[in-house]
DNA sequence: AAAAAAG
């Protein structure tokens, strides 16, 4: 029952591709054996007459979803308009109208079908509005983000943008960034997407709520869409072949970036497919099925999907590794170098990495170097780095008083209603245990809890967190499973009921209030259990400006020589590489001894990038996400 | 030591 063109051509073919999804083949360009020969150029494609191409309209196919229509009169397919138009100036055509996206490289996954109704992901948008009151949702507090320190280090960096006007992503994207109400591009964007649009590899550290996702977004669509390689996908059936991965460490956090991605991308004709675990996976398979040209996913149900050969990674132009710290420490990291060097993904300097995180230590630097060419670092900070926005607290609090000063803290928050706004409370635990036990405290003393962590079935996470996001349920009792990346829009109060033992976590989890040039509060209970985090929570504090308690600086103290955060003290990102020739051997926490040998230590460009003296504190260097 | 990520 093939349900497309492209897979019943497959099966004339399928002898031919049988090899394609084996591990590895490594370099792209090996299989361009008996399944090359039928390549037809995309100036060809898609013409009536041609013997070999199917008719560029085709109701053959069964409707397998409730997406799938027959288009009516005056409407266009994808398919017709995808090749046709004219490519100025190495601009993107649109197809001449706003219903016809210019996506030229991906028709090879829905030839001969007809074209699908993409649902309107904006539809919806400002429904929580009234819930929320007026003005949270329209956009990011830019002001926030002036003067900046920003840090670059590689060869030949291209020069920032201050406008998305200059470039060159194409008119349909453009639409949608204005239908994003993105004015104007926020620093990490301003500097990440003319590196990536330059086709370089990027390790980039910005702050949380800065807006990375469209930072890597933006360039991927945009390439997709100009799809200069056009290159015939190998006809496997059943296979899959995104152009671009995006991974990250969490399954909430791949469906944000999902629906995110869908967004810019809505009528570009670039498809957009998430997969991970929890799910069912045969709506997964059929979304695939389907064509995908960025594929969104968790790395285990990715290489779940890699080994039942329904997804490969031979014609991957673009990977992108969001809070790539985290997917490339101790937990992820073998599951990473799977997916990355020992499946059919093509190696570094043939596709295009970023990698994208708030934090990157040293060592976690050093590690990514094998992914990465040639790439360039950026740190992208603000003089109130988000960390400023956030005004931070620290409490002592015995382990047995937790309970009722977290009551108090709610009450307080409650007396002072926040202006008939609906205020979330995060509250961060360490255990999965501790979180279910919490939850049902709460709720047993009249607070509206809800609670998320990694042994909940994927349905109870998904709905304790829409509850959460939509005001029903204020507050939500969570493990780090919601600590990176999350953007949870009026989260007023990230409460710290147990502090992480990484300060980069407490980072993490801080961030989730403060978004977008907001501010929030963040409240930590400490006590002796926490003596380990003492003197990287201070300097973390007083390089954010935040005011120290005296007792905590005496813990800090006594810890001694413990981690003490950033080696450099300029603020906070620094490229491993400019350190390595100096630092060698050293064992700060972001420092190390290191034997890169990359051929970076010669590079000239490394003097310090002028006109930021006076810009900023020079003690403030945390806070990156 | 805990959490996350496949079933």
């Amino acid at each position: 029952m093939p349900t497309s063109w492209a897979d019943s051509v497959a099966a004339e073919a399928s002898a031919a591709g049988s090899g394609v999804g084996s591990a590895n083949n490594g370099a792209i360009g090996t299989n361009s054996g008996s399944n090359r020969s039928a390549y037809v150029p995309p100036h060809l494609r898609n013409r009536p007459s041609s013997a070999t191409q199917p008719p560029p309209v085709s109701y053959a196919g069964p409707v397998s979803s409730a997406n799938d229509r027959v288009p009516g009169q005056g409407e266009t397919f994808q398919g017709v308009n995808r090749w046709a138009g004219p490519r100025v100036g190495g601009g993107i055509s649109t197809g001449g109208g706003r219903g016809t996206g210019g996506g030229w490289n991906n028709s090879r996954s829905n030839w001969g079908r007809p074209r699908e109704r993409e649902v309107n992901p904006f539809e919806d948008d400002d429904n929580s509005e009234q819930v929320f009151g007026d003005q949270e949702n329209t956009g990011i507090n830019f002001d926030a983000y002036e003067d900046i320190p920003v840090e670059t280090s590689g060869d030949n960096v291209p020069p920032p943008v201050n406008t998305f006007a200059e470039i060159d992503l194409g008119d349909a994207l453009n639409e949608n960034i204005r239908r994003c109400k993105y004015v104007k591009p926020t620093p990490v964007q301003r500097h990440a997407i003319p590196i990536s649009l330059a086709g370089r590899d990027l390790m980039a550290c910005a702050q949380t709520g800065s807006g990375k996702t469209a930072a890597f977004c933006f360039p991927i669509i945009s390439g997709i869409m100009r799809g200069q390689h056009g290159q015939r996908p190998p006809r496997v059936p059943r296979m899959a072949f995104p152009l671009a991965l995006i991974l990250s460490p969490t399954r909430e956090l791949s469906c944000q970036i999902h629906d995110e991605a869908k967004k810019f991308s809505y009528q570009t004709g670039v498809r957009v497919v998430v997969a991970y675990g929890g799910a069912p996976i045969n709506q997964q398979l059929r979304d695939l099925e389907r064509g995908v040209d960025i594929l969104v996913a968790t790395p285990g149900r990715l290489v779940d999907l890699l080994e039942r050969a329904r997804v490969s990674l031979q014609l991957i132009r673009y990977l992108a590794l969001d809070e790539a710290d985290r997917m490339l420490d101790m937990g992820f990291e073998p599951q990473i170098r799977k997916i990355v060097q020992q499946m059919d993904m093509p190696p570094p300097g043939v596709r295009q990495t970023m990698l994208f995180s708030a934090t990157f230590p040293k060592e976690i630097q050093r590690l990514a170097a094998d992914f990465l060419s040639n790439y360039i670092f950026l740190a992208v900070g603000r003089v109130g780095s988000s960390t400023d926005l956030i005004v931070q607290r620290v409490e002592y609090v015995h382990e047995s008083d937790k309970r009722s000063h977290l009551m108090d803290l709610l009450h307080a928050q409650r007396a002072n209603g926040v202006h008939g706004k609906q205020a979330l409370t995060l509250v961060f635990v360490e255990t999965k245990k501790g979180a279910d036990a919490l939850e049902h405290w709460l709720c047993m003393n009249s607070f509206p809890a809800t609670a998320i962590h990694g042994d909940r079935t994927q349905q109870e996470r998904e709905q304790a967190l829409r509850s959460f996001k939509t005001g029903n349920t204020p507050i939500l009792v969570a493990t780090d499973v919601a600590a990176r990346g999350l953007d949870i829009p009026h989260v007023a109060h990230v409460v710290n009921f147990d502090l992480p033992n990484d300060i980069d976590d407490y980072v993490h989890r801080i961030g989730r209030t403060g978004r977008a040039g907001k501010s929030g509060l963040a409240t930590a209970f400490f006590n002796e259990n926490n003596t380990s985090l003492a003197r990287a929570l201070s300097d973390l504090m007083q390089e954010s400006n935040q005011e120290v308690p005296a007792w905590l600086a005496r813990f800090a103290a006594r810890s001694g020589h413990g981690k003490s955060r950033r080696g450099g003290g300029r603020f906070g990102g620094r490229d491993f590489r400019r350190d390595s020739s100096f630092t060698r051997g050293g064992s700060d926490y972001y420092g190390g001894g290191g034997n890169f040998s990359g051929g970076y230590g010669a590079a000239p460009s490394y003097g310090a990038p002028a006109g930021y003296g006076g810009a900023y504190n020079p003690g403030v260097t945390s806070a990156w996400d």
